[in-house]
DNA sequence: CTGTTAGCGCATTCAT
DNA sequence: ATGAATGCGCTAACAG
């Protein structure tokens, strides 16, 4: 016999009937433990691996499969040691559920710019799929998910009718980087900012409020710093949070042309990432600022930045692992039933050497 | 019904038989327009969202899902953009194959030491396993594989018996990185390496000969550089290709107090990855040391480092996403039994800012 | 403790 | 062009 033996040829080797087989490997029921030795023994003479995914998976209705939904190319998803991180905990969580996690880049923009959902979530199986980086408004994806009643789980994002959701508190963050700031003395800063929503370009935005935030990171992050004692005098959009990206945003922000009135000039630059504020730390020193005595940088993640030497950043450092726990948790709730549930994870403010006074005028 | 509907519930609904439906939405075969039609309509009026991925599986043998081995916890393997780069590369060729990538981590130590196969490796539904980062001699996780009768492509590794292999030329790279600085008039360099196999600790090698090296990346590029016409004076052992272990490895190196003899310093430090290379750049300009001019440092893998600034690394690039292709290729041949295949994919010098002629003595 | 029976949802024969 | 029947490999009820 050439083909892959099944249960049911183990159960002919070792004289017994399948179902006996069955608990023989499952271990759900009662059995002798000499017949158990019997079909293990009959299951090594055949070379019968254990029970076949594929007839455990249909008889139980589970796939063992979570869809994490990473909404972009992996190594652009990736460059990200934040998506990494969160990843890690996931990962980890679901793997001793025995829950694999299946990598989905979620959507491509074709040829025409217009949006694509990949066809792995159309079609492939899963028991429940996480959107690591939210959802829109009027998502696609989501629309996926629902018609085929796989139930989702949000990270970082809009919470979505129906859709379980673990959050972190960065408003309340922003906020502590915001009091940091003025409790040193400054007073008017230039924010760099996440994208605003899907396939942005980098540029000023001249009134913030009039910008339609479909990126709740960004919204919470930008409102808490508006609603905050600091003077936001400049802002920019960039496309992705990338140290080069926030490197470009300083190189204009710190432009002297662009400051006649030193006493307009920002003292301090927000970031809403670790990787634009590293951005934003090396082109300031390129352009011969000394940071914090010239400029005061901050960013907020807490991820480690190993390449900045001996500066460490200041931030707002949010629990990456546990943020991947809690949608483990989330995962595994929606899947015994418990139903949707939310969380939003707490922040810590980290003050490292890229803060300081405000130079004097 | 409060259950799903099936595809005999549409058939119900639409009054055909079931076979009929399954071709209404498969399109294997001849069906009336007008009967294509009716079905659908009853699908949409029944909210059924297409054929469930279990039984289709179940009846094609097929999981739709390749196991992704990536060797250690996420947080770890994808700190290096490389492979990050690689699986990108992959998850588009397999998407496009309608095949779904399942993240493994692989192989845990446990409290003991002792080495554990990861759970999902042992029982999860797969096609085929891809190991990203090799096998290693009597690799258990191989020989899980082989149990379970999984086909397994091997990236950057070992070949092993029976499984398909995609490998780069890093012998033939780092040969031509040995001859750019022979050409440039280097004689004598330090050699910071990978890891030679699973778990190690930094470390100097005394005789990198005696050594027994389980990793192919490491084994090869070492082996390259001390068959070159560069005499090697030293080699450090890093225990993961990361810019913190580099920098580690080039305060050592760089050391004035390791070379009393001026005249047998190394003029050149040779990493086997980028990141490595990275690293010992950042430490050596900390020690005060100019690169080149005062020692020049080369890498290998030619992926991008922003925050080097407008440095840039002399290194050998290989084909990252080609190579995560390639795999992508081996599993689909795998998958179509064409059988085994190994392929050898080129590497290109590209010379950068980081080497010039060695300092007058 | 073990065997019998009955599906899980689907795609594929083979008839008609 | 459509329908009836079969089985992919397994597990859960139930009967013994």
């Amino acid at each position: 016999m050439s083909r892959r033996p099944t249960l049911s040829d183990v159960a002919r080797e070792a004289g017994v009937s399948v179902s006996t087989a069955s608990l023989a490997f499952s271990g759900a029921g009662p059995i002798a433990e000499q017949t158990r030795e019997r079909v293990h023994a009959a299951a090594a003479t055949l070379g019968y691996a254990g029970p076949n995914a594929l007839g455990r998976q249909l008889r139980s209705g589970r796939h063992g499969i979570v869809g994490v939904v990473i909404g972009d190319k992996v190594k652009r998803s990736f460059r990200d040691p934040v998506s990494i991180q969160m990843l890690d905990g996931l990962v980890s969580t679901l793997s001793e559920l025995r829950l694999g996690v299946m990598l989905i880049p979620g959507m491509e923009s074709d040829e025409k710019g217009a949006m694509k959902v990949d066809p792995l979530l159309e079609t492939s199986g899963m028991d429940v799929a996480v959107l690591i980086w939210g959802a829109h408004v009027d998502d696609p994806r989501l629309e996926v998910l629902r018609r085929r009643s796989i139930p989702v789980v949000i990270g970082e994002g809009n919470a979505a009718p129906g859709c379980s959701l673990v959050a972190i508190d960065d408003r309340g963050g922003f906020a502590e980087l915001a009091e940091h700031l003025y409790g040193l003395g400054h007073r008017r800063v230039a924010n760099v900012t996440l994208p605003f929503r899907m396939g942005r370009k980098a540029g000023w935005i001249e009134n913030p409020r009039d910008e339609e935030i479909d990126w709740t990171p960004t919204r919470n992050r930008l409102e808490a710093l508006e609603e905050s004692r600091l003077e936001v005098v400049a802002t920019y959009e960039t496309p992705a949070s990338l140290v080069e990206s926030g490197a470009d945003a300083a190189r204009l922000i710190l432009d002297p042309a662009r400051w006649p009135d030193p006493a307009k000039r920002p003292t301090a630059i927000v970031a809403q990432s670790d990787l634009l504020a590293a951005g934003v730390v090396l082109a300031a020193r390129e352009m011969g600022l000394r940071v914090p005595e010239d400029v005061s940088v901050v960013g907020f993640d807490g991820v480690d930045l190993p390449w900045l030497g001996t500066d460490s950043l200041t931030t707002v450092t949010q629990p990456l692992e546990a943020k991947g726990e809690a949608l483990g948790h989330a995962v595994d709730a929606l899947l015994q039933g418990r139903g949707v549930t939310e969380v939003v994870l707490p922040v810590e403010l980290r003050v490292g050497t890229t803060t300081g006074p405000p130079p004097a005028l």
